[in-house]
DNA sequence: TTTGGCATGTAATCCGTTACATGATTAG
DNA sequence: CTAATCATGTAACGGATTACATGCCAAA
């Protein structure tokens, strides 16, 4: 059995709070679920014709000026969709961490070739966790009195929570290696004596 | 420009401690890295045949009786492929979370849709973090005096400390619901004095 | 004797990504 | 004028997953 297709329910819960363009559900992806979920934009297109042939969407046109302009709409039939695919447990996902990967092979070419890019993770780590604590300050300044905003919130709180544990993981791992090193450095030089 | 498949680095990672067969290669990925890398069986013996055809690995045949069996074995040019990969930093990786996309999503249908999803996520951590502690343990002890294992142990660090933070997250979430249940109920009974 | 583990592989399919292609409108 | 943004789509490809197909060997 296929894994279903995430991008429709993407489709559907953009469309939910509203109507709106291809372009700007794509646009609204990357600016409100970006931090825990990557749409593909190539999926969106087709994706918007199969939910309107199964009446899950209605479209309809306007247009600018010359420039065509579609804004989709959502059924009653894609409320419920949407309503049945959230209460549904999710679907295991394939976990794939790459830089563990590379550290569990390490061995072979040293702590000194890894340090680098735990490092980098490091920092790249603390720009998160200083853009996550920002965006919790503002968005109930942003949007008050939205009910949707608890939710939001929650989804904030576990890229908060995640982002610490990645944090402390890569300074402690950064020790580790550092030890690691200097264990062998002192190993060759009590080998050479 | 493609990603690069990441099943000939596994491979490759695998081979370098030591021969084994396609078969090996998948249950010692299925014991050892499968806390944060899941790897697909399909894609195995397509890979053995791509990377000896580059000659990064080499084949032995060693049968026992009449059944065929292949041992692979990583070639010089396997390991310097290796070492490349392991010190060049990881791609950027597609992030998606099926459960935080749902609770985005989750004004329409309700704290209490979801409730019993993130109730079950704990149940699952907890379990998780028990293995976790669990293995911590035995492996300096499973492996003594083994160079490979406080490479390891960086990643089961990782495990712990992620686990950890997803178990604290879940709980926080589990009250915030439950809150935002008795929030509601609140207030429908209140526009109905 | 039959179940489960060892062992090699293939096929089908779909998901996801990137790049391409084209053009209108608006703001600086 | 020109760059950025708005806007709709398609094509190509490769990665990942699942299921299928086949058969040997050992242990209960």
């Amino acid at each position: 059995m296929p894994r279903d297709n995430k991008t429709q329910y993407v489709i559907l819960g953009v469309l939910a709070s509203g109507p709106r363009s291809g372009y700007e559900i794509n646009k609204w992806v990357e600016q409100s679920v970006t931090h825990f979920w990557k749409e593909s934009f190539g999926q969106i297109y087709p994706m918007l014709s199969r939910l309107k042939r199964e009446g899950l969407i209605r479209r309809s046109s306007q247009p600018t000026g010359k420039r065509e302009r579609f804004v989709y709409h959502i059924t009653p039939a894609g409320e419920r969709e949407l309503r049945d695919w959230v209460a549904r447990a999710p679907e295991p996902a394939p976990v794939r961490n790459e830089l563990l990967l590379k550290i569990f092979f390490a061995r072979k070419v040293g702590p000194e070739a890894i340090l680098p890019l735990v490092e980098a993770a490091r920092q790249e780590l603390a720009q998160r966790a200083a853009f996550f604590a920002e965006a919790e300050r503002l968005l109930p300044l942003d949007f008050p009195d939205d009910p949707d905003v608890p939710y939001w919130l929650i989804t904030l709180r576990a890229g908060i929570l995640l982002t610490e544990a990645r944090l402390a993981w890569a300074n402690e791992t950064s020790k580790t290696l550092k030890a690691l090193a200097a264990g062998r450095r002192g190993k060759r030089r009590a080998a050479r004596t």
